[in-house]
DNA sequence: CTGTTAGCGCTTTCAT
DNA sequence: ATGAAAGCGCTAACAG
């Protein structure tokens, strides 16, 4: 970005050609009120003539300092976040905030490379939000070292910083429970483990090495889930997807389903990635939940039209609070809520 | 937002205990070649004593003048645009080539209220890039008033801001063509006409009343395909949606299809409101194509699922297109193609 | 209501 | 390789 063409004009100028101090200018688009209508009429017409762009919002950032933008960073390429109606969502609700203080919300992509440090570290806002990351996320190091407020959305929860969620391992015991009731072969569609994003699947998975907090967690509360019907973990199947997508789930859900010891019920972790298990399970002939018991997680709008049972949550709410906290606002006692909603593509 | 807790440590400061220049702590920062590593090393061990934060971004943009950011604005609200997958996809483009480039990309919403003009001026950001919006936009003088680079994508034209979009009119007469091919009420599902997005039905429609261009643009092709087709504009049916989802257009439709001269043709604006016109048709046990001729636009992925009829644009390209243009670099000649994929919603 | 002074924290000269 | 000076353009703080 060049500084394009002749010289800036500046509001001295405007000042002097108006024949008023600096501080007269100033005024006069900083707080009116403190200007005679005369001078501020004068002002207006000289910056008319010089055709002044305005104070210059990077002058008035330093001077003032405060830029009245939010950062919001988000993991993945920016292409599959905005494709996933949880992010959607989230980003909704920090918006929203932000357009109710005046702020402006800046989207920072990661994009694992080197400069993502730098992008962060040179980005000009007052407060960071970061979307759900991996515990060995270089990003979060950086956004605790600009000082700045800080708001981690899901996890990994970092000391001084606060955090908003819920708490997804007991959320995913209790659907995991109704997903897995009178099954005999329970599987599990899960997010991506780890940062490199590598689909596979996997018996008895080791969950300890999933450095993604919230995926790690759900998959605990399902292997507590399991424990409770009576099945060891070590005979739950778990597909693990790259991608929170519909596709990349009915693909494994395909392989799944095909496998010697297809399994029977299937716990997911997004209302995506069960709408794939279901597409899947309609084109393999399954019958639903008979042959096969499916969750969500999310409740987006398309759950419901599918009878599908999930936990709700509100990312929007969440969104918010984020926003409201990284504005340096004290939430009062912010409740990460969850609830069970229990449709007709379970047993129970 | 407070500037918190005890006063910010500075670049001087660090280089004083460091024992070196302030140039010497700012290369080592800026310009890490330019510094010897001793000194390098006794910089950083003066910032990591010091806990210092890293140069302030404000401050150097404000001296380089330069912020590395560009801005998106989007009208409506911001919950709107990230439910129209148009936008997103949109979105995704600009978010691509900002990342590519080392920008941020800050979203600024409009609410239609007075602030809008701030928000934009006060944006520390280079360069604009302005969604499709109304002819009446105030936000548009905003923007150019800034003297910083700007694009439009869809419209309105602005002498001086570059326009990236495709030529509504050419490809709704087009499409509209084979919409209205061998009906007798043809009728049109529009996006919002002017920026108070009241929704209503009405026949014979003032096209010249819409004040967002490319509504208008297509309204005119739409026409001219009505014509094309022996029937006059007066006898063609508008239902005007107040806002571009499944929902809205549903409703509308369902109206449509009960009035007593219930169309045989509809000629959406947008896939998603073409879905919704399946929908409403599906509902009410409509054959398509013979009973209803349906057709969408931009092509996205469900169009496929329900094979739609409908125009294919890349709203990610024109997206990398505005951020191109927005940051400066002169765009070899963008062609802003659109092509028309002819489905099984329509009779030919 | 208006003006004066004093920087915000950094980096671009241009020396050395 | 390092440093001194000079501001980027603006506004808080305090007079008048």
């Amino acid at each position: 970005m060049k500084s394009g063409g002749p010289r800036r004009v500046t509001l001295a100028q405007v000042a002097r050609l108006a024949g008023v101090s600096v501080m007269t200018a100033s005024y006069t688009y900083g707080r009116p009120d403190r200007v005679s209508p005369q001078a501020r009429a004068r002002v207006l017409r000289a910056a008319a003539e010089l055709d002044y762009p305005g104070p210059d919002p990077r002058a008035r950032s330093l001077r003032r300092g405060s830029t009245l933008t939010l950062g919001v960073v988000m993991g993945e390429r920016l292409s599959y976040a905005f494709e996933d109606p949880g992010a959607v969502a989230f980003l909704t609700g920090v918006a929203d905030v932000c357009t109710d203080h005046g702020y402006g919300m800046t989207i920072l992509p990661i994009t694992d490379d080197a400069d993502d440090v730098s992008r962060v570290t040179d980005a000009a806002v007052d407060g960071f939000i970061v979307w759900t990351t991996a515990d060995d996320d270089p990003v979060l190091t950086s956004v605790r070292a600009t000082k700045r407020p800080a708001v981690i959305h899901g996890g990994p929860s970092l000391a001084g910083v606060q955090l908003v969620g819920i708490d997804n391992r007991s959320a995913a015991r209790s659907i995991g429970t109704l997903a897995f009731a009178d099954a005999r072969r329970p599987a599990v569609v899960s997010q991506p483990l780890t940062r490199d994003r590598v689909s596979r699947i996997e018996r008895g998975l080791d969950i300890a090495q999933a450095s993604f907090p919230v995926t790690r967690d759900r998959l605990t509360g399902y292997r507590e889930a399991a424990a409770d019907a009576g099945i060891p973990w070590g005979d739950v199947l778990v597909a693990v997807c790259g991608r929170n997508d519909v596709g990349e789930a009915q693909r494994l859900t395909t392989q799944l389903l095909t496998s010697p010891d297809r399994p029977d019920a299937i716990a997911a972790m997004s209302d995506q990635q069960a709408l794939g298990v279901l597409r899947a399970a309609r084109a393999a002939g399954y019958g639903i939940p008979d042959d096969l018991a499916v969750t969500g997680w999310d409740d987006v709008p398309a759950a419901a039209e599918h009878g599908l049972t999930t936990i709700a949550q509100s990312l929007r709410d969440q969104g918010m609070a984020c926003a409201h906290a990284a504005l340096g606002e004290q939430p009062e006692e912010f409740s990460t809520a969850w609830s069970l909603i229990r449709r007709t593509s379970t047993r129970r």
